[in-house]
This record gives C-alpha cells, structure tokens and sequence, in this order.
DNA sequence: TAAAAATACTCCATAGGTATTTTAT
DNA sequence: ATAAAATACCTATGGAGTATTTTTA
C-alpha cells in the first residue's frame, strides 16, 4: 500500500506554486531541508523525480504535473472534511472566504458584512473583490467559500442562488438633463463609455445595447465605475451604471441618471459556492441574509 | 488549517467497514488502542463523534457516514496517485487485480492469464470472478484495475473497449440431434434452461428469446453453464450457451450444440477500467493483448 | 459480568531544526 | 562566484506497542 502523507501533497504544491524550495519551505513554515526531504520522499515512493532541479528555479516534470493536479483534487477534498466538521456545529463560526464582483463590492460589502456580523457573530469574514473568472476559480480551488456574482453562469460544479434583481441605469452629463432619455437600442450611436475588457458587467451592457467592441469605435473604456461617472461628468460621453453603484458614484459627480422609459434592462445577482462544499446548508442560509438586503425594494422570491 | 492524515481515514474506513476497533486495527495490522486514538484524535480534530460506541458493535454517526464518503473517495485518490509511479514506469508491474464474469471466466481465465504473464512478466495478475454488477462496485471502489464483461455499460466514470464478438449456441438433448434447428423466436415455447438473476447472460438470451421471466412459466433455472448443459443433456430442456464454453462445456455430456440458421445472436465481450485511473494507457495494452486472444477467429477491429 | 473500548506508560520512527557541503551556471 | 538544493546531525513530537482500567448492556 502506497504511503503518502498528506503533508508530502501539500509541500509539493506549495513547490509546484513557488517553483523554488526555499520560498516554498517558507509559505510552509518549515525549513528549506524539511521540505526537500519530504520532496525527496515522495519522490521515492514514487519512484521517479516530480521536478527538475534548476540553478535558479526549479520546474515540474511531466510525472510532477499529473501528480499535481491530482494532489490538488486530494487537498481539496480534505479540505472539505475539515470543514464537515464547521458544518456540524450548532453556529457557523471560522474563516468564511467571500467574494464579490468589482461592480457590486464597493458598495455591497460594507452592509453585507455588518449584516453578516449580526447574524453569524462567530464567523470571521474574509472579503476579496474580484472578476468573475478569478472567483470561479478560486471558488473551484477552494480558495473561496461562496462568491456574489451575476448570473448566469451554468458551472456544473457550482451551485447558484438567485439573490435580487438590479437594473442598469443611464448616466448622462449635466447637460442632458433637459433632454429626453434616449432609449436602449440607441445607445450604440453614443460616445458609450464602459468598463475595460473583463468585468460581467460590461459584457452584461454591451449585450442590452446589442454592441459589438469592434462595431463601435466611438466606445470608451474606464477601470471603474467612479472613474466612469466621473468622464460623464466632464461630458465625455454616456455610460451605465448599475442600481447599486448610485448612491455613492452619484454624489461626488454633476450627472443626470435616468431609468429607461421601456425595456428597462437588469441583471440578477446571485450566490455561488461548490456543489461539493459540506458548508453547502449554512451557505444556504448566509446567501439568505444577503439576498434579504436587497429583496425588501427587490424581491426575487414571492415571500 | 485542517490537520487529518491519510492514515487516519484508513482507519476509520476500517472501522466503518467492521464496526468493531479490535478487528478494525486487526485488519489494520495495529493494535487495538493505536486505532482507537487515531479515532479519537479525528474525533477531536472534527470536534464531533463520529461512531456510536455500543457493547458488542459501534455504529457510524450521520457526521461519520457523510466522512465516510468523503474519506473513501480521498482514498482512491490517494491510491490512484501511488499507480501514477507504476504508470511511469517503463514496463507496467505489481499486482493487477483483474476480474471476469462468470460465463466467460472458466473458460478464459486460463488463456489470458498465460498471455498476460507471457507480454507482461513483471505483473502479478490477481484474478476475481463476479456477477457484472459486483465488478462495476469493485472497479469504482478501486479494488479492481480492469474487468471483462459484456457491452454495453454506459457508466460514466467508465472507460470500455469492445474485445471480440461472441455467439450465444443453442444446446440440445441427444435425441433432437436428427431434428432441424429451431427458430431462436420460437424457443419461448420450449422448456427453457437458464442461468439463474443476476447473470448478464440470462438477461441477454432472455432479450434474444424475447421472453419476459413471469410469461414463461417453462423456464427453469441453474447456477452455472456446466448445470445448464448436464441438464440438457438429461433431456431437461433445451438451453443457450457462450461460445466460449463450447470445448469445455459439452465434453462431459451429450449434447447437440449448433449455430442457428439466421438471426444467429451474439453479444459483445469488452475491458473496463475507470477513467480516472492513472494506469489507463497500460491497461488498454493489456486489454489488446486479451483482446487479440479471440481476434483471430472473431476480429471486432478491420486489422 | 464479560466483551470491548479507553487510558497509562514506554519506545522508537520520523518530521523538523541548524549548520554545512555540494552543485550548477 | 553565488544562489540554491542536498547532506549531516541533533532534537522532539507523536504513532505504536503492552499492560491495565473503565464502561455498559
């Protein structure tokens, strides 16, 4: 029987990662020899080298990159069972690792987690913004419990909870104020102005305006929503907002924000976390907390 | 971070599979008490019981059905890493457990075990023989590297290779010997012999026959070939056979075995494995090598 | 009260630390 | 010549053994 040590995995991912012994011996806490040691070991038992020592930094051999995707699969799982035992507890307490979209974070984290805190005292909450594709993966890898985004998203892995609905809002300089609000599907014959290659919620508006980046040489790009708000209001052009973002990008800026007068576009925000995660029920129960934030003015669910 | 060890889930499986800690560290090879606080230990790191402690037996918790799963699975991960090392190297070796159903197995076994050690000396072949649904358990438990049986499947987590084709045989008594062949659509009307529930085989001559087991009160039941063919040839009934018991079969009785004239059925016989196992690629040449035992006569690929 | 698990203790294997040498560009 | 990994050697944690006590139907 092969004799493995969970240790061993996760001393060689942290190789794998660092690609150098002694940085990984580091994010380990150990010393640089215990870790070559136990690299050595696992080698062994395995009969073949998993990387190839270089004088400058060292590389997975083929052998070491099958390995290694299976020994994240293994300290995933483990990971898991230890978090069977959270699961089990009457309260929900440790590190929670949440996530949020860039679009939503800045404005949502601050009440989510002060409601978190009333309601899940013992948990100790761990916020990181993101894009979607990083929370996913960071949601796959473990790295992440549960992650606010928009959906859809159809991972098969994940499992989704629809919080609330939000709707897109038109922000236009000052001097549009007297105009009438354009509407939707004019918008491509604006100076649009969007956020850069990335975020869902730009992808989200490109879509309701029926844009193509390529088609439209008049669109801008910003990193953020302020920053955007902010070129609106030096009348550089148009842009969208979602719901979320106005009270307080609205408030530093001379802009005029308007609903659509017909087909009013909107995004649904929803919870994600793995399908696999034991924390599966009191997640359940975290994104309830969330979703009922924003559900008085916005209910999704008929209750 | 969560600090359970490898070692510990393999005794806790044992012991979810014995209920017992004295035979669960016997078949650990430990003493009782070494068990029992690696139990506890798992116990206190998970912060919750995980077995009910009764006089004579212990039970599992709900907590410790649900690691139960979680542990099995780490388990077979964990194992299927220590076959990456035998997948690396260049000529596969160690033990190869190897399984077969029941109508093929007698018959079979002998040869491809001769082949086997003939192309790949360095294995040791440990050979089961089991009704489909047994192997289909063992393979995904992972206590079994590869089993013959007929196709098709349709598991998922499965990989299959057809091998060969073979012919079902009808077997008569003696005294039909000067009587023409019947139809295999009219055998629903005779006395019927049949391997008893559970073989793939019966299922199969039953889809042949079409016969539904409760519309045919004429069919009789046995446990193995060799029943069925000495009970035909006590002018029982009549019966089918696999192709491959044909040599062995009917040396010992007098029988009149022959082809049909047309619709002559046939099933096909392929290897199995799990997908996720790291020695796929050797297996699939150790399949070929089974496989070209009965191409010859009965080529499934144009080679 | 009897079977079985928990506890007490002792021992040894091994993970880890520090100091040092070897290696490869 | 230098950064980095391997080696040597020591220490200490903890896993396993034997003997014994505690538990509970």
């Amino acid at each position: 029987m092969i004799n493995i040590s969970i240790r061993q995995l996760r001393y060689f991912e942290a190789l794998a990662v660092h690609g150098h012994f002694g940085r990984a011996a580091e994010a380990c806490a150990i010393s640089q020899p215990a870790l070559s040691l136990q690299i050595k070991e696992l080698e062994d038992t395995l009969g073949a080298p998993l990387v190839e020592r270089g004088p400058r930094h060292v590389t997975l051999t083929p052998l070491g990159e099958t390995l290694m995707h299976r020994a994240r699969a293994i300290l995933l799982a483990v990971q898991e069972v230890g978090d069977l035992a959270r699961a089990a507890a009457s309260e929900i307490s440790g590190p929670l690792h949440i996530g949020m979209i860039p679009t939503i974070a800045p404005y949502f984290f601050p009440e989510v987690i002060h409601a978190l805190r009333q309601h899940f005292p013992k948990l100790d909450l761990v916020p990181r913004e993101s894009k979607t594709k990083t929370l996913v993966e960071e949601l796959k890898a473990g790295r992440l419990d549960i992650a606010i985004m928009a959906l859809p998203l159809h991972d098969p892995s994940l499992q989704e909870m629809a919080l609330f609905e939000e709707e897109f809002l038109l922000v236009r300089p000052p001097s549009h104020r007297s105009q009438p609000v354009p509407r939707l599907e004019s918008l491509h014959k604006a100076s649009l102005l969007l956020l850069e290659e990335g975020h869902c919620f730009r992808d989200q508006a490109l879509d309701f305006c029926n844009i193509t980046p390529d088609s439209n040489p008049s669109l801008m790009e910003g990193s953020s929503l302020s920053t955007l708000v902010q070129m609106v209001g030096a009348e550089i052009g148009l842009s969208l907002i979602p719901e979320m973002a106005l009270p307080i990008e609205t408030q530093s800026a001379d802009v005029c924000v308007s609903r659509f007068e017909q087909n009013q576009p909107t995004r649904i925000i929803g919870a994600f976390w793995r399908k696999t995660n034991p924390l599966g029920t009191s997640l359940e129960a975290i994104a309830k907390v969330i979703g009922a934030l924003r559900s008085e003015d916005n209910p999704l669910t008929s209750a």
